[in-house]
DNA sequence: GAACACAGTGTTGTATACAATAAGGATATA
DNA sequence: TATATCCTTATTGTATACAACACTGTGTTC
């Protein structure tokens, strides 16, 4: 077993400035403090940070590559909406993905990676008592990027994240009111199965997890437009 | 000489001058010109390309984002060394997502699909004939790439095409000179698969073709520092 | 009244200037 | 001669200035 002994908490960035202020946009998109369609304009992330546009357009660079952030030539930035063909396409790329990061973690997962999950998941009860979806949402995308840690896959890895990443704006734009956020339950029989170390089964846990949360987006063919126009008028406040 | 020369308009980034410098250097490190290690001064960048440090540096981060490039705080950007546990990772991600990708393409693909690919294949031969090996090389991923857009799922095509870069400089350190840059063969069967609507036979024709690459590369244990120091020193030149 | 043209304004794209840090060399000392 | 320290220099990180472009509102014309 070659010891890589590179925990890595988080992905090593050349320049602090622009990290801090990507990471920033990051979190509020992720707990969906950002609206999809929402403008980030240059001068006012610089003010709010207190950098110049030069950091902020590299941050902005940033995010529009991990396609978080749309950027249109001599228009601006704008928080990404993913069209339901991108959604569909996310989804379909995790469900080929994760069930076989679940079953590696399953396999490798040691005393202290188990704990680190069952954290997670109190973490996310929490959030859902608190009525804090932003916070439950991106709680439960770390649920997942943490199993594709313990896999210790750091290219499929890093796919994944980007892909969760997207996923927290599908799920802001295409959520089903009516179908409960109760993922909580799904975590926790995964849990269980990754601590046992039964790898087929975290892998078909994984699989419905991700068919269950698919089938509770409403994809249907259907213009996205309007949608998004409201969203983007009770955005940006 | 330095002449940048548009490679093509392919798509259409957000801000153009940045674009084009990313292309000339991702090309110039696909087909083998820049080796590993290489220093990319902005300056000398700049220079060539007739661009600032701003455009320079906003390219640099770009590639860097697709992990051609690390760059180094203070330090500056060199082209990336992918370590042995890192050129693992990268081939078995490519195990995991194209056979996938070749089923689908074969389901999917229309006569002027295989054209383009059998185009692809007869440039092969071309470059291998004129013991180009570097536009070989570059050709060669471009075929993965193809079948992976014909599979219409854009998603997982981009993490290919960034597997793929990557495996560039994979086979740039890592390769065995005693075996034969043989592939067009495995390609050729490719398309005759995929050409046949043969999805199961493309699929595992898919497969073994990648584990033939992967068991051509170096990949035994050992320290690559001394490997790339060489390559580091014979390399900017 | 409607449609078009045009200029004003604000934002982004790029270049340049300045600040900060790291690498390399020279000098002095043991 | 080897080593350590300081300084020089080159390169990167960040801020600012200027140029180019897109949007919006007003005015004119039919």
């Amino acid at each position: 077993m070659n010891k890589p002994a590179r925990p890595a908490p988080k992905e090593l960035k050349q320049n602090a400035a622009s990290a801090t202020v990507a990471e920033g946009l990051e979190l509020a998109i992720h707990e969906h403090r950002l609206a999809p369609g929402t403008k980030l304009g240059e001068d006012e992330i610089g003010e709010i940070y207190g950098v110049s546009r030069t950091v902020v357009r590299s941050a902005l660079q940033a995010l529009a590559h991990e396609q978080l952030v749309q950027i249109e030539r001599h228009r601006g930035a704008f928080v990404a909406q993913p069209s339901l063909r991108e959604a569909r396409e996310v989804f379909e790329a995790r469900e080929l993905l994760e069930p076989r990061t679940a079953h590696s973690a399953a396999l490798r997962a040691v005393p202290e990676d188990i704990e680190r999950l069952r954290r997670h998941i109190e973490d996310e009860h929490a959030a859902l008592a608190a009525s804090d979806s932003g916070r439950a949402v991106r709680l439960s995308g770390l649920f997942h990027i943490e199993i594709s840690r313990i896999a210790d896959q750091n290219t499929i890895a890093g796919f994944i994240e980007t892909l969760i990443a997207r996923s927290s704006l599908i799920i802001a734009l295409y959520w089903r009111r009516e179908s409960a956020l109760c993922e909580s339950h799904a975590h926790h029989a995964l849990l269980e199965a990754i601590a046992a170390n039964d790898a087929k089964q975290a892998e078909e846990l994984m699989r419905s997890h991700l068919v269950d949360l698919h089938s509770a987006l409403d994809l249907r063919e259907k213009g996205a437009a309007p949608r998004s126009l409201k969203e983007a008028l009770i955005g940006p406040g």
